[in-house]
DNA sequence: GAGCACTGC
């Protein structure tokens, strides 16, 4: 059962309606059939067809269970959907949810061995593959919303093309919103000519459209382009509340920046509203938006006011908000971009796809006929993509690529992707795998440290730093960093915006080495004092829920130690003399990181940025770390990430520059030539 | 001198 209590899950609107009269119900017989026939079914089917919860059901009902099978259902890589959906379709069948009906999700599994249908997040379908790698147990598999194309649907997509091979009596169902089910289709089905477990391609697969319950919605573009979007979307919110009747308001803008911004903007301009009119009440959307100012999102507005939402890209498919009438589509998008030739992640603002400006359109349409306001050209929006470019085509692919190794896949280079990522992705993680000793020269994968690494869920540095933690004799200690590091910048929290205080009560647990160690001291104080004492947490700026589930990663991670037969309880009564134990827990600590995140290493120079090792970048100490202030010489870090044309590090810990030598002579040796 | 789109094991 739940390790922890529930967070996040503000964020849940969806209009129920009786099954009966969901449109999939007129399809019922249709479904029943092509699954029955063909082991590919495709599903094109708007957001509340009822396509998540009513297919498992009638499948269910069918048989497809009766044998003891189970039906697997991928409902968005979301863990707030799937524990949702879950308890809907619970309710539906009439069972406790963890009976006929279940899901699992990290710290979280909530079914049994009665469980038939079982919603999980895409992530943990893929752990499962490592303990039964033709997913025996499943009879039916349901990919949702595929169409969103993250990393892990898209992998389980190439898994499943295999498996089907092995297993002719497995159905795979992959729902999408959008028009692209001829290329899923085409992906799973044989070429012309040939066949697949004796079916050619005609008899391998069906798309099936569900209507979707939309209504028109009016498009609108500029005659001239703007140069700052911000202004005009503020304009365009009043220009709407002054003249358009009814009808909540939905902006979309890029990032928190913005938003607040634009939020700023429209709060200035309701005081000039005639007295008496309709009021106007602005309110942000963002991921990193406590969720309890989330809510007042779903809440109605008060009698006699307009909502007039600014959203990041949370709003475009994650969430649903009804009674939205207008939306303001500014044209933009932050999309994460990773570089492979400095390894360095991106968060660049850039044009959306026309699929995303469709999705965006669509938000205005759920609940009556309804407007969108595009600012941008018509002859721009016939120059954006098609789509946006699938997250395997823009990431750093090194987990991905040693979980797949892991999975057994022979060859990594020819896997059958659904969308093949650029070979220099695939050349830089493998890269860095041999580096980390993950993978051999012939780029098979090592034992039994690239197998450990993989069965860990952190990336593939930190997951090789903790491997290494009990030859440094510091396994307790780094088990504590390596759950706050997961928790990436959220363990403290500012009240009221208010960033000084917050920077001042930080100091106290600050140590001269770096951020590390910092971290260590935080999560030792939240175990002794702050777990017990909620106060204690708000007074020290500490984000209460983040540091419980750091707690739970602690634990998760520790049995994931045991499991490889790396005992986590001993380690506090070994020989702690001698040897590494001459030196300071700290240094033994730092050292250990350094045998991780060799390949993060950088040296401060006297104006108190950093320069990589191989002297071709300059790296800037994100304001929040220790070493903002501080001087240091080497230093190596977790996390680095450019914004504004300057590149940040964040979690920075002073090193020696002899350790980078002696722990990876080979990069080094490479490097310095 | 300054800040993280969105998920997840």
């Amino acid at each position: 059962m739940a390790e922890e209590e529930e967070y996040g899950t503000a964020l849940i609107a969806e209009l129920y309606k009786p099954p009966a009269l969901l449109p999939i119900a007129q399809l019922k017989d249709a479904l029943l059939y092509t699954i029955e026939t063909y082991p590919v079914t495709i599903i094109v089917g708007e957001t509340g067809s009822g396509k998540t919860t009513q297919i498992p059901q009638y499948l269910h009902k069918a048989g497809w269970t009766a044998d003891g099978s189970v039906i697997a259902v991928t409902q968005q890589p979301r863990r707030v959907a799937a524990t949702t959906v879950a308890a809907r379709v619970a309710e539906e069948v009439g069972c406790q949810l963890g009976q006929d009906v279940g899901y699992s999700i990290r710290f979280e599994d909530v079914s049994s061995a009665a469980t038939r249908i079982k919603f999980l997040t895409d992530g943990l379908l893929l752990r499962e593959m490592l303990v039964d790698p033709l997913l025996k147990r499943y009879s039916v598999i349901m990919i949702d919303e595929a169409h969103e194309r993250s990393l892990s649907s898209d992998i389980l997509l190439g898994l499943l093309k295999k498996v089907l091979r092995k297993r002719p009596e497995l159905r795979v169902v992959v729902s999408s919103a959008t028009l692209d089910a001829k290329d899923f289709l085409d992906f799973f089905c044989p070429v012309d000519g040939e066949k697949i477990n004796g079916k050619s391609k005609e008899e391998y697969g069906r798309i099936i459209s569900i209507e979707g319950r939309m209504h028109p919605v009016d498009i609108n573009y500029l005659i001239e382009p703007v140069s700052d979007y911000v202004e005009r979307a503020v304009e365009t919110v009043m220009d709407i509340h002054n003249n358009e009747p009814d009808g909540d308001v939905l902006l979309f803008l890029p990032g928190r920046e913005d938003i607040d911004d634009a939020i700023d903007m429209i709060a200035d301009r309701i005081t000039d509203l005639a007295p008496g009119t309709q009021r106007l009440q602005p309110l942000p959307l963002y991921a990193g938006l406590p969720s309890d100012q989330q809510l007042y999102v779903f809440q109605a507005a008060p009698e006699n006011t307009r909502k007039a939402i600014v959203s990041t890209n949370i709003a475009e498919a994650s969430v649903t908000i009804e009674n939205i009438v207008h939306v303001i589509d500014c044209g933009y998008v932050k999309l994460r971009a990773y570089d492979p030739t400095t390894g360095i992640e991106r968060l660049a603002t850039v044009p959306v796809s026309k699929a995303s400006a469709t999705q965006r359109a669509g938000r205005a349409g759920r609940t009556k006929p309804g407007k969108c306001y595009r600012l941008y050209t018509e002859a721009a929006y016939n120059a954006f993509s098609d789509s946006t470019p699938p997250e395997i085509q823009r990431s750093n692919l090194a987990p991905t690529i040693l979980q797949l190794m892991n999975l057994g896949i022979p060859n990594i280079v020819r896997f059958d992707y659904f969308s093949n990522p650029p070979s220099e992705l695939v050349v830089r993680a493998m890269d860095m795998l041999f580096s980390l000793g993950a993978i051999s020269p012939e780029a098979k994968l090592t034992k039994p440290l690239g197998t450990r690494m993989a069965e860990l869920p952190l990336s593939p540095m930190l997951a090789k730093a903790l491997l290494n933690a009990q030859t440094f004799g510091c396994l307790y200690e780094m088990l504590h960093i390596a759950a706050l590091l997961t928790l990436s910048g959220t363990a403290f929290i500012a009240h009221d915006g208010n960033l000084k205080q917050l920077d001042k009560v930080k100091r106290k647990f600050a140590v001269e080495e770096g951020d590390h160690i910092t971290l260590l001291n935080v999560y030792e104080a939240f175990i002794t004092t702050g777990r017990k004492d909620a106060q204690w947490c708000r007074s020290n700026f500490l984000n209460y829920k983040a540091m419980q589930k750091a707690v739970s990663v602690r634990n998760q991670l520790a049995r994931h130690l045991e499991k490889l037969g790396i005992s986590v309880s001993s380690d506090l009564s070994a020989q702690r003399a001698g040897g590494i134990f001459s030196l300071s827990p700290s240094e033994r600590i730092r050292r250990c990181l350094t045998t991780g995140f060799f390949a993060h290493a950088a040296r401060m120079k006297p104006d108190g940025t950093f320069q990589t090792a191989n002297g071709e970048t300059t790296l800037w100490a994100h304001p929040t770390s220790v070493l903002f202030h501080r001087k240091a010489d080497w230093v190596i870090y977790d996390e680095i990430m450019e914004s504004k044309g300057k590149v940040f590090v964040r979690e920075v810990t002073k090193i020696e520059m002899d350790w980078l030598v002696e722990y990876a002579p080979e990069y080094y040796r490479v490097k310095q030539r």
